[in-house]
DNA sequence: CCCGTAACGGTTGAC
DNA sequence: GAGTCAACCGTTACG
């Protein structure tokens, strides 16, 4: 009964895999079909297929990956139903997820206010930070021969670290060792007791030689390279330059650790983790701190967003819905009624490309089908009827990832935004991130005019996410979103095995 | 039966 | 680039 649109049409991939020249097509057969488009959103003969590499069934029957975090719709469903009322124990038998789950979930977010999961990987965050190691810096001009022990209690009592974040007192004394010893030199201007230094210094400096056998070698610029100059060849980037904008307009710069080697900030975009905040005539723009706390929780105020909510919500553009990447894209979706790949050939969607988002958009009814469960726990699908879109956007599947808008451009995961209507800029890169919030979900609308970011829709959860969850109210879903992605209801109503869908589907076929 | 939690095997990313 | 390590994940079993 159920089938999709594009079922008669080749469905283009942008995968990842290097001998597929990234972009992979393939027309649906009867061999792929099952793989490619769910059957009640359901994706048959596929765990049978990806299970060596993910996804997993559990007892309840629910599909996870192992080792990885659930997608944040179910997340934020399994909220959702506890503060309807409804136990742990039905969350878990409805949504198939464990109760050890469901547990996990609900009372971190009781702890923390967050559904997201916790950051994956990665090693402790340092202590030794540009602002302590400054710090202490500054404790040893001020005084020579402070102990470390005494620079670690001024540190706290200065409230420059807490107990948490402090450095040990090996720590401070390898500090003071490697990079704060050029201090004391005579020659660094830091000194108290500087003392210019001589015309062969310069010529030294300049001569190129290099070398800096300790780290009070007359040479000025070992004086000065840990903070001031990156040796040749450091591995370091070098320090931001300042920005040329007027001064009244200007992010201040960014300490050089803060700076990697990601595409997104070799062109100039910050992370989503970077703290920038931009003033304005010494004024700090609110909202220019894209700052994404581990737990935290990035509130972006909006109007339509229910206060018993606004405060639990987070940055989503961030997350991909199932955290995992997905390695494939298919990218021949409707948009706002037209095919995608007729926009874009390059399976990229840009915000001019888009068609107007006009609010004069008029009230219609689509018959696009969005899942529910029914009351066997069965995962069905039924047409539904939808209200005009609020302000002309279209919506997608309630409950897949783009609810959120989260799709992967060159900063990694990002909300779409049609790009439409008034603009918003804001410094230092022209992002604007706005978050609005519907009866059940979120939408986070991100633009970059000046980067022109590129959005590739991430047809593969799209496809997937249905047959993961579905909303019980369908009625219920945020109707805000740039790009439709059509479920036709002529796939046939067949009833899912437990174990005949996983994440692979799509993205198995794209990629083998 | 429900719920909290430790153990387990797995993934991830910084180092 | 591979290995190590410590964080996290969801499932499972136990009390």
């Amino acid at each position: 009964m159920m089938q999709s649109p594009t079922q008669n049409q080749p469905v283009t991939f942008s995968s990842p895999h290097p001998g597929a020249g990234g972009i992979v097509s393939i027309m649906p057969n009867s061999t792929n079909s099952a793989q490619m488009f769910p059957q009640n959103g359901i994706y048959t003969n596929v765990v049978r297929s990806t299970e060596q590499t993910f996804g997993e069934v559990n007892q309840l029957g629910g599909i996870f990956v192992n080792g990885r975090p659930l997608p944040n719709t179910i997340r934020l469903r399994i909220v959702e139903l506890a503060q309807l009322g409804i136990r742990p124990c039905d969350i878990s038998r409805q949504l198939r997820v464990s109760h050890g789950c469901v547990s996990k979930i609900l009372a971190r977010y009781n702890e923390t206010g967050s559904i997201l999961p916790g950051a994956i990987g990665g090693s402790k965050p340092r202590v030794t930070t540009p602002s302590v190691v400054n710090a202490i810096k500054d404790y040893k001009i001020r005084d020579p021969g402070i102990f470390a022990w005494e620079i670690r209690d001024r540190l706290l009592s200065d409230c420059i670290c807490d107990k948490y974040n402090v450095p040990s007192v090996s720590s401070i004394s390898r500090i003071l060792r490697n990079k704060i010893g050029n201090v004391l030199h005579p020659h660094n201007p830091l000194n108290p007791n500087y003392v210019p230094a001589t015309q062969e210094c310069m010529k030294e400096m300049s001569s190129g030689s290099g070398a800096h056998p300790h780290p009070y070698c007359t040479s000025p610029a070992a004086m000065y390279t840990p903070y001031m100059m990156q040796p040749a060849g450091s591995k370091q980037p070098p320090m931001p330059t300042v920005p040329t904008a007027p001064g009244c307009f200007r992010a201040p710069a960014i300490p050089y650790p803060l700076y990697s080697h990601s595409m997104s900030e070799i062109l100039g975009i910050p992370r989503f983790d970077q703290q920038i905040p931009v003033t304005i005539c010494g004024a700090t723009i609110p909202g220019t701190n894209n700052h994404y706390p581990p737990h935290g929780t990035m509130v972006i105020p909006n109007e339509n967003m229910p206060s018993a909510m606004s405060t639990k919500m987070e940055d989503w553009s961030r997350v991909p819905a199932y955290g995992v990447t997905p390695p494939a894209q298919v990218t021949s979706v409707n948009v706002n009624g037209s095919s995608l790949s007729e926009i874009d050939k390059n399976s990229n969607v840009t915000h001019e490309n888009i068609p107007p988002n006009t609010h004069s958009v008029p009230p219609q009814t689509h018959s696009t089908n969005y899942a529910s469960i029914s009351e066997n726990n069965y995962l069905t699908t039924s047409p539904v009827s939808v209200p005009p879109p609020v302000s002309g956007y279209q919506n997608s599947h309630p409950y897949m990832s783009h609810q959120y808008g989260a799709s992967q451009g060159i900063n990694g995961w990002h909300s779409v935004h049609s790009g439409h209507g008034p603009q918003r800029a804001i410094s230092p890169h022209n992002m604007m991130s706005q978050m609005t919030q519907g009866p059940t979900g979120t939408i986070i609308q991100i633009s970059d005019h000046n980067k022109q970011l590129t959005i590739k829709v991430r047809m593969a959860l799209a496809l997937w996410l249905p047959s993961m969850f579905i909303p019980s109210n369908s009625n219920s879903i945020s109707r805000r979103h740039p790009v439709r992605l059509k479920f036709d209801n002529n796939a046939p109503n067949k009833k899912p095995s437990n174990h005949s869908h996983t994440t692979g589907s799509a993205i198995g076929t794209a990629t083998a």
